[in-house]
DNA sequence: GCTCCATATTACCGGATGGTTGTATACTCG
DNA sequence: CGAGTATACAACCATCCGGTAATATGGAGC
C-alpha cells in the first residue's frame, strides 16, 4: 500500500496495459478464457467477432502477456495467463455500481 | 469472487473506465492527487502539461468521477474521489514487475 | 506434391482522441 | 465598471486504432 510517487515511464507502461483491457471486445474474449481455454473458431463464435479482427485483438493479448498460446494439430489455444485482470475487472464493477447508485455521471 | 460472465454492456462500461486510465497524462495527474489536492495552477507545474491540455483531461477525469472538483476563490481545487485506482495500479505494477523479471514482451 | 482447413498478416478506411492555439468565461481587486 | 488572473471551451490537426476484406502461412491428410 501507499507506494511513491511514479516516474514517468512506469506511467507509460501501466497506461499501456490500461489501454489493452480499454477495449470491449479484448475483455469479452478474456471474459470468455475465464473458464478455461479456447481456440481460435471456438473464440469467433463465443465473442461474435471476425476471424481477422479477433485475431488482431489476440496479438495483442499475447504481446502484453494477457494470455499464452499453443498449437494443437491444426488448431491454435488460447489459454488466460494473466488472472489479475478479473481483480481489475471486480474493482471497476464495483466502482461502477456505486456510482449506479450514487454519482452518476457529471455533464458538468 | 469468481463472478459470472459480464454481458456487453458491463464490458462496454468497464472498457470506457480503463480508457481513462489508459493515459500517462491522466495517470500522472491522479499520481499528483495522491498526497492531497492540488489546484489547477499547482498541476501544471506538477506534470508538466500546459493548460487547455491538462483542462481537458481534468474535465475527462471528473466527468468519470475519478476526482471531484471546488472552487477556492479565483482557484478551482481538484481531489481524489475514487482512490480505487491506486487499488488497480499497484496490480499492474506488480505484474510489470514481473514480467520484466520473467515473461518480457513476446514479438511473436 | 496438392487440397483443405485454421489462423495470421497486410492494406485500407473511418472514426476517435491527444495536443495546440486562440478565445471565452468566471472570479478578484481596485 | 475595468483590468488582471485562473480556468474552461472550441476549432483544428495529426496520429492512433478498431473493423473489414483480401491474401498469406502453416499444418493435416491424401
Amino acid at each position: 500500500m501507499s507506494r511513491k510517487r511514479l516516474g514517468p515511464e512506469t506511467l507509460d507502461a501501466v497506461a499501456a496495459r490500461f489501454k489493452v483491457l480499454a477495449e470491449p471486445a479484448r475483455l469479452s474474449v478474456l471474459n470468455q478464457l475465464r473458464f478455461g481455454p479456447l481456440n481460435v473458431s471456438d473464440l469467433i463464435e463465443a465473442t461474435g467477432l471476425n476471424q481477422a479482427n479477433l485475431s488482431k485483438h489476440l496479438q495483442l493479448l499475447h504481446a502484453h502477456g494477457f494470455v499464452d498460446r499453443r498449437r494443437e494439430g491444426l488448431f491454435v489455444v488460447y489459454e488466460l495467463a494473466d488472472t489479475s485482470v478479473f481483480a481489475l475487472c471486480d474493482i471497476m464493477c464495483d466502482r461502477l455500481s456505486y456510482r449506479a447508485n450514487f454519482g452518476r455521471v457529471r455533464p458538468y
